[in-house]
DNA sequence: AATAAAATCAATCGATCGTTTGACTTTTCG
DNA sequence: CGAAAAGTCAAACGATCGATTGATTTTATT
């Protein structure tokens, strides 16, 4: 289930692309596309400088290969966490109080996902570093995961609320539930100061799906509800 | 009350260091400090690379300045659009209900912000690249500007619902409402193919203001209240 | 074992980076 | 007016960037 961000291969060739791959995470997500210098990316791997050119054709291609993997990997880590859940969704078959605990149960997975330590640290950086500043490989990571996240995210909430899943508003809202979750990677460093703590813990990730659960709960059924 | 980013001066020189801050404002928000050239900057702003060094007395420096600007310019932002309501909730003279709407002005404040353009969409690049890859520079933000909003915020939601403001998960949950407003400028690449359009248009800012309104006033009035 | 293919490596290319220098021009002020 | 101060500028510095070359070593195949 769990599967590598890259598997382990046999051939030398394909262990150096590994390597590199993995030195290549590590160094785009630190500093950024720009930044990292091919250089120390080998130095990483343990390799040549040439071999990038030689294995990928430039640093551009590297970072396409890159982004290509991190897409593919997450895709598989959402269908293992939710799987069953999605395909009755996609099937049509799915009632709004199924809808509700499907919208809480993604929610969980992203947040989970954050708390993740290892590649997935770098991974997120990544992903910042698109969404933030999107290079000319943006649609690699938007067509290839983050799109048919937030389309699915969308039909949830829409079933949830009895909505139009095509609205704009509809669309607006499900991006707005959804960067509930993700401020607590993107803003991290903001959050960690105001806690006054070094990174997050297990508890604090209790403590936030608990009130992101506590939120969809409300947003979905209390809505159109005079407040009292 | 709408005071410009850098005061026009009227000496030569401080006319120049003008000119290079707001270059340096639009090329720094463009591709990041690193990828941001000195040259390029001089250039915009009409000046000689030399320039930069003369006036600031490096790159860095001159980065340093002009997130303080920023800073304090943000700041004055705030008071202009909240200054009385913020003021009552420091003097420790504020209700309930008043600290609803009082929620619900800040996220209308924060979410008019990222509609503005001009230079506030290059103020939001540098705050977004300082947020998800903090340089060294990152505490002259947070101390200058991101405590003092995130922490009235908190203040505010912690009367809301009357809780303590001290207390982790009040911070956490804070942090996920304010998540909600970023999220359609850190992630604008994102909510914009989604949507179909070019970009956000004022009905996109009603349709957010609207929802985010909405959910203020479920998480804060309808609280610990057995859901129907 | 011999040959071809694959992989690795040091060295080098031209371009650009941030910074510095020193001469030059403009402004300021007694 | 004339000297001092402030501002401007082209040129050059050493360092590093992505990419390429051509020789060398390692692996695979017959």
């Amino acid at each position: 289930m769990a599967a590598k961000l890259f598997p382990l291969p046999a051939n030398k060739g394909d262990r150096a692309r590994r390597k590199l791959l993995m030195a290549a995470l590590e160094k785009f997500a630190a500093k950024g596309y720009d930044s990292a210098s091919i250089r120390e990316i080998a130095d990483a791997a343990g390799q040549n400088v040439a071999s990038i050119a030689y294995y990928f054709g430039s640093k551009k291609k590297l970072y396409i290969a890159l982004l290509e993997g991190i897409g593919g990997h997450l895709r598989e880590v959402f269908a293992a966490s939710a799987g069953e859940m999605l395909a009755r969704l996609d099937g049509g078959t799915l009632e709004s109080a199924e809808a509700v605990s499907g919208l809480q149960q993604m929610m969980r997975t992203m947040i989970g996902l954050q708390f993740r330590g290892g590649d997935f640290d770098k991974v997120r950086q990544i992903m910042i570093h698109e969404q933030t500043a999107p290079s000319d490989c943006y649609p690699i990571l938007y067509e290839g995961m983050l799109r048919p996240l937030h389309e699915r995210f969308t039909r949830l909430l829409a079933i949830a609320r009895g909505e139009d899943p095509e609205q704009p508003e509809v669309i607006l809202r499900a991006h707005a539930l959804f960067g509930q979750a993700i401020s607590f990677t993107w803003a991290r460093p903001t959050i960690v100061r105001r806690l006054g703590v070094r990174q997050l813990d297990d508890s604090h990730l209790g403590s936030i799906t608990a009130l992101i659960d506590e939120h969809i709960d409300l947003i979905c059924n209390s809505h159109s509800v005079s407040p009292r």
